[in-house]
DNA sequence: AGTAGCTGCATTATCGATAATTGTAAACGA
DNA sequence: TCGTTTACAATTATCGATAATGCAGCTACT
């Protein structure tokens, strides 16, 4: 194969070294991380040839990433106007918060009973990794690694149908934690924080597991976005009879 | 144009007069209703240049409708081996009813303030046309229309990075209903049952409204599903601390 | 017999070109 | 001046063909 002459359109989506076995997985990726990292910002149009020169891609395959994005809730698509870049106010996120707790005390209550070495190996590589990501102040990366590490935990529920729900809340309450300049007056490690679901696993005690994720969801909320974190709680005092007063931030 | 010689390949996906404005629209539709009405077994793969065929359409086409109905958790694409038809368990289904009454119980009480009279008679007309899909049997364009209905009251939330969730929730609650025999043993009409909903919307009460978007989506799976319902109320009762003994029904 | 490697075949992934759709702004008439 | 109509430009939607990939069955060797 012969040099890539046409490097010329790297101005957006720069990501290094992106995990991409299959081209349109590249693009997607590129453009995911452009988003999550706020490169772009929110309804910007995104226009599939522009984006094909340069990937060095056709549209069809732009085309492709793009319904992968929308299908994680990262961008809208209409008909013949073009892909527009969203984002979820605070009071969705807290939703999602809300959601994702729900389904992760489940998932790891399932889960337990199924755990055995490999699987408590698999987990404690991706908490490797992740710290290493940490370390470099990577944090496209190191969410990425967290939100595979809770999946790897959930897919052992055997709820497969739920997994895209779950991404879907995990990523969005990810996003907001981009935005925001660390909050973290006690900044924690990777390994830390999900020490105490790891010692549960370990311990196959489905009670303390819930708990830990619970605790931990929680934590990382308060940490990254006390907004997120306060907004939450509100939902989960008083659900339902809430008397939405206070203004939205979108 | 000359008339169209190959429409001998309406093997499957034969579904009437579906609301398509692009092509690919149409394979869309017509793949989900055969999946929905239960037409395509589970696990079975859908091969794209053969749908193609079957709709007089490209390779290309079959596959954004492919990823559409991904999206909605459907199908399972792995690529380069196919895309299988999806089905979720009782048990899934429960979580997704579970996340759908929080939504809309979030949902309703917030877009209750924003009622106005244009915006119920769209929702008469909405529940006018599922009398009649109901009256002629028509399950899915039934199905169809109570998403659109419910859908429709959760677009004034203001909460739209929420709706592709709750819609997912929706539709895998639905699906569930179209596979069992009539549970009804007293059979009511969607406006009846719909009724205590409008009545708290022109009321503008959301209280009221929140219990009875609540009591409905109960209603529909009790008498749709009883095992749906009552794996709904072993969730609501004692969350996350269950002892998952029952084997799961997938 | 058993297994590693090869070879076709079915299927998805990508491409480049063309058709369909939408929004915009200029041209026109009352 | 205002409203309507008509080109035009920008963008998505669709197509047909080609490349890349994975799988099953076969072959040849030990």
């Amino acid at each position: 194969m012969e040099p890539v002459k046409s490097v010329q359109y790297k101005s957006l989506f720069s990501g290094p070294k992106l995990p991409a076995l299959t081209k349109g997985s590249a693009v997607f990726h590129g453009i995911r991380r452009a988003i999550l990292l706020r490169e772009i910002d929110a309804g910007q149009p995104l226009i599939e040839q522009q984006i094909g020169r340069e990937f060095n891609c056709s549209q069809g395959t732009v085309r492709e990433a793009l319904m992968r994005l929308q299908e994680e809730g990262l961008v809208q698509r209409r008909g013949y106007k073009g892909t527009f870049v969203l984002r979820s106010s605070i009071a969705e996120a807290a939703q999602m918060a809300d959601i994702r707790i729900k389904l992760e005390v489940e998932g790891i209550s399932r889960a337990v009973t199924v755990f055995e070495e490999p699987d408590l190996a698999e987990l404690d590589d991706y908490l490797q990794r992740m710290e290493k990501s940490y370390a470099e102040d990577d944090a496209y990366a190191s969410s990425e690694l967290d939100r595979t590490f809770h999946l790897a935990i959930f897919q052992r529920s055997g709820l497969p149908a739920l997994e895209p729900i779950l991404k879907r809340c995990m990523l969005h309450m990810h996003m907001m934690t981009f935005g925001n300049p660390a909050y973290e007056v006690d900044p924690i490690s990777p390994i830390e924080a999900h020490r105490p679901i790891m010692e549960a696993l370990r311990a196959r005690d489905g009670q303390q597991a819930a708990s830990a994720i619970r605790n931990h969801i929680n934590e990382v909320a308060s940490r990254w976005s006390p907004q997120l974190k306060s907004a939450l709680d509100a939902l989960e005092s008083g659900p339902g009879a809430s008397t939405p007063s206070s203004g939205e931030t979108s």
